[in-house]
This record gives C-alpha cells, sequence and structure tokens, in this order.
DNA sequence: GATGACAGGTCTATAATAGAAACCATTCAA
DNA sequence: TTGAATGGTTTCTATTATAGACCTGTCATC
C-alpha cells in the first residue's frame, strides 16, 4: 500500500517521458533479474564465492549452457566478478560484486513475501483451475448439443 | 548483507528438500513475477483499477496476447480480479486484490533499487562491451595472423 | 445499409529463446 | 589408454513470445 501511490506517479513519469523501454529501469534491470536463474544463482553465490561446476551442482537442473549466459549477463551488469586461476586444471570463481550484494535486501524482501505466500498462491491457483475446467465442461457439453 | 546469511540458509535447506521447483517459492512464485510485463501490469494497477484497453494504452507496447495471458496468470495467482460489467459493448475491469497489494511493498523496494542503481548497471554494462569488443578484435586478429 | 470505431479478446504464422546433448582442450590418476 | 575433472562452446530441437489479422457485438456516421 505505502509502495504503490510512488510507484505510481513514477509510472507516470516514465509514461510521460514518451515511454523509452531503455529509460524505464523496470524493463531494463528487472528484466534479468526475472529471469529464470538470475536469482537462483544470486542466492547460490550470497552464501559465497562460488566456482562454476560448484554452482552447476548446486543448481543441478540448469544447463551448462544456461549457466554461462546467467553468469555473463550479472557480469556485464557488474553484479558478479569472474576470478580466473591458473591450478590445473584452470578453476574459475565468481563472487558478488558490492553492486550484486546491495540487490540481495531487497530482493530478499521479495522472497520471503513469495514464502510466506506460497500456500495462498497455489490455493488461488488450484481454484482457477477448477473454476476453469468447469467452465471448459460446459463449453464441451454446449458444442455436442449444438 | 543482512538477508543474504538468511537466504542462504533457505537456500541450503530447499536444496536438502530433494529440490524439487514446485516446493521452492522462488521458482514457483517470482518466475511470474519476473515476467516480462507482470511487474510493469502490477505498478498499471497499483495506480488505480483499469479496464483492459485502458491498460492497453498504458503499456502500448505490449500485444493484446500478452495483457491477455499476463492479466489470466495474475487472475489464476490470484493477486488480480477481473469484473465484467454488462455495458454495452461489455467492460472488463481488472484490479489488485489484498494479495496482489501486498506484493507491491517488497516489489517497490526492488524497483527503487533498479532505479538508483540504473546509471551504474548502464556504466557496467558499456565497459563489459568495450572489453569484450576489444578481445573479439584481437581474436580477430590471431586468426588472420594464423 | 455500408463503413468505421470501439469493446475484449482469439487465432495463426513467424521470430526469438531455452534446453539437451555432444563436443573440445588440457591435465592428472589409475 | 581410458577415465575423470576443469570451464566452457556448439548444434539442434522444443518451447515461448510477438505481431498482426481476425472475430462478435453494438453504436454512430455517412
Amino acid at each position: 500500500m505505502s509502495g504503490s501511490d510512488v510507484l505510481a506517479a513514477r509510472f507516470d513519469h516514465w509514461q510521460g517521458a514518451g515511454f523509452d523501454p531503455a529509460r524505464c529501469p523496470v524493463r531494463d534491470v528487472l528484466d534479468h533479474i526475472g529471469d529464470k536463474w538470475t536469482t537462483l544463482i544470486l542466492i547460490v553465490l550470497a552464501e559465497k564465492a562460488r566456482r562454476f561446476s560448484e554452482m552447476h551442482r548446486a543448481v543441478p537442473d540448469i544447463s551448462k549452457r544456461m549457466l554461462t549466459q546467467t553468469l555473463r549477463n550479472l557480469e556485464r551488469d557488474g553484479m558478479v566478478t569472474r576470478h580466473v586461476f591458473p591450478t590445473k586444471p584452470p578453476s574459475v570463481e565468481y563472487r558478488l560484486s558490492p553492486l550484486g550484494l546491495s540487490v540481495m535486501s531487497p530482493l530478499a524482501e521479495l522472497i520471503e513475501w513469495a514464502e510466506s505466500r506460497h500456500a495462498e498462491i497455489q490455493q488461488a491457483r488450484a481454484r482457477f483451475d477448477a473454476a476453469m475446467s468447469q467452465s471448459q465442461a460446459v463449453l464441451q457439453i454446449e458444442t455436442v448439443v449444438r
């Protein structure tokens, strides 16, 4: 409730500015954070610096390709730094930058919200799906009768 | 920093539980919020209840299909309610539910973070891209020399 | 009475993206 | 000599997003 009005005003401002997506932080920044894997990777890195394969083991169902891509994007955005050590075979360590660390606090609040409302959301989904299959069934009958 | 440790512990817990994606709120809930349009739609609805075409005008570069889909998902998750009025032609109004309203506060913090760090992120991107085109150029030369 | 505008969508065809699996170069151990 | 581990890249396919045409219905305009 407190945030809504501030956001609404801000939105009007963006909209007034011709609505250039590049000037809208929501779209330019949060699109990445909303990526399928980015939040998870940030959480994993928040615990401690990690190596590539270590992260792959921590999040088993990400493909290497997606892991690479997610890390590259985070690196490009300055949220993560990449350090190569000349061991044999070479090892690569990723860690959160100060910028990356700074997103964890707002992100943590959102995650806590998600966790506390998870059951409620799942119930809403079940209700919606039940109502849908109801009306679907009605449509079926109507089609048959027709 | 404060959020990191809490999150790390929580992550360990999820991971211990066999890592079922359906039991991980981050993946089950935030994936939706991270959708390309969902956050924007939430912001638009935070200002006031709106009709379909009104939203389409507010966010001109969303397609009707995506607007429909985004709204359906939000409705399914119980974040938005849909009200049909028997005017001619019928009008449909969408509004935030209490649940939808409750996400605005953590979301607002994240958006504020995005706004305050936007410039920093854009600079990081520019640096990264410059460094990349550098090394790309080097690769080109090496290839030519070879 | 044909034409267009608005409402709130759906349908289809194409473009962009994600994902699985194979591959690669290097090094060490068995 | 085969196998495993390192940190990826490449290729091919499956999924998803998007644009744009279309639809049903009512009203106003010409």
